[in-house]
DNA sequence: TCGTGTGAAGACGTTCACAGCT
DNA sequence: AGCTGTGAACGTCTTCACACGA
């Protein structure tokens, strides 16, 4: 079995991968890709270890197969179809962030409570009324949701979710869901990670805070 | 000294201990808050001892003193000045976000490549051209930033605020941006943390994946 | 010689279990 | 009885250091 940060960062090398392969390179070491994706390069070979073993001693790894090696435990070879709930402020702007799509999900639909404040938006996204949220939820076998509904109303249509068959939510509601086990949610509290960027700026400590993973 | 995970943690308690102070609480068990925070009681009363002892045994906690420590620790008694770097698509939907005054946070300006085109877009903070942005650091006394610029953009403006005097850095930014040990960084990676949900549905494991700090 | 793969050590974080206070 | 505070056990993650292959 994988560890939670292991998977995080096997995300990240995959994003240096892409650009490594666009300067042509048919294999980088441990110690220049560990540089690029800010972490100890025994680290990186470790996390490697996981995917079988196919590095060349005094050469480094194939980024072709390496990329492929983990492209194929990240279990991302077809598009992940995703809704999300809450076209509001955020909701809308997530609508339109391109970076979803670059990693392989398709938001192929979105919910709001009033739909038609949110058509205007040159959002090229269908946006449903929240009412028809299950039933899509089921006829389109849905597993993944992206939660941006203000916090108030999040753990009630989280329950809707869930309810529909929804597995994954990745919540951005300053709360914490209550869900059952079988579902996995990871929140993303935006005001939460500026107070931590601003509390070890008041403690001026050589404290280099990394990204990491929400295992 | 206090480790980050403790920090992250301190501040999901402050949020839940606002919501226990309006319910006219004046005390709070462990087991309570923690079950509201979604940690182990444990964990929270061993988090609670880097504030000191002040739990009365057979009782709790105290919910104001509580409140009044944490915020203590977590330096916010006055509202911190918080600048935005690229009010783009997802930038300006984080200049409507009002989750940051909520937790005592002000953007006091956001800065783009192309102020006007930006606006229209019922903005209350006023948006400057990116041009003025380190004179605007400097007279202003700025130590935070949020980066929300196209990711080609983002090493290139962090190096600029970083030279204009900025001490913490919240990026949105997919990649990993290279900045000086005494610059703190905290990336959150939105593709990232949806990826992480996939991983785990995919796996269909019992695996509670919970938010977590950025140590 | 260069760089992987990995045992072993170390650092860190979490949880248990219970003594002791109210 | 109820609940905190904490030593100690446990588990997890990271890093070192070096054997070994190319």
């Amino acid at each position: 079995m994988i560890p939670g940060k292991t998977i995080y960062r096997l995300s990240i090398y995959n994003r240096c991968l892409r650009r490594v392969e666009e300067n042509q390179l048919t294999t980088i070491s441990s110690s220049a890709l560990a540089k690029a994706a800010g972490v100890n390069p025994s680290q990186l070979r470790r996390d490697f270890t996981y995917l079988g073993q196919f590095g060349t001693r005094g050469l480094g790894y194939p980024v072709q197969e390496l990329m492929d090696a983990i492209r194929d435990v990240l279990g991302r070879e077809n598009l992940q179809p995703v809704i999300l709930v809450g076209a509001g402020n955020l909701g809308s702007a997530l609508l339109r962030y391109q970076g979803f799509q670059k990693e392989g999900f398709e938001v192929v639909a979105a919910f709001d409570a009033v739909p038609d404040a949110v058509m205007q938006r040159e959002i090229s996204v269908p946006v449903y009324d929240v009412d028809t949220m299950p039933k899509f939820i089921a006829e389109n076998d849905v597993k993944l949701a992206i939660l941006s509904v203000p916090v108030e109303h999040a753990q009630e249509v989280a329950n809707e979710l869930v309810d529909a068959g929804v597995q994954g939510i990745l919540s951005f509601s300053p709360t914490v869901l209550q869900v059952p086990e079988t579902v996995t949610v990871n929140s993303v509290d935006l005001a939460l990670e500026l107070e931590q960027v601003s509390f070890f700026v008041k403690n001026e400590k050589i404290s280099e805070v990394e990204i990491e993973p929400t295992s």
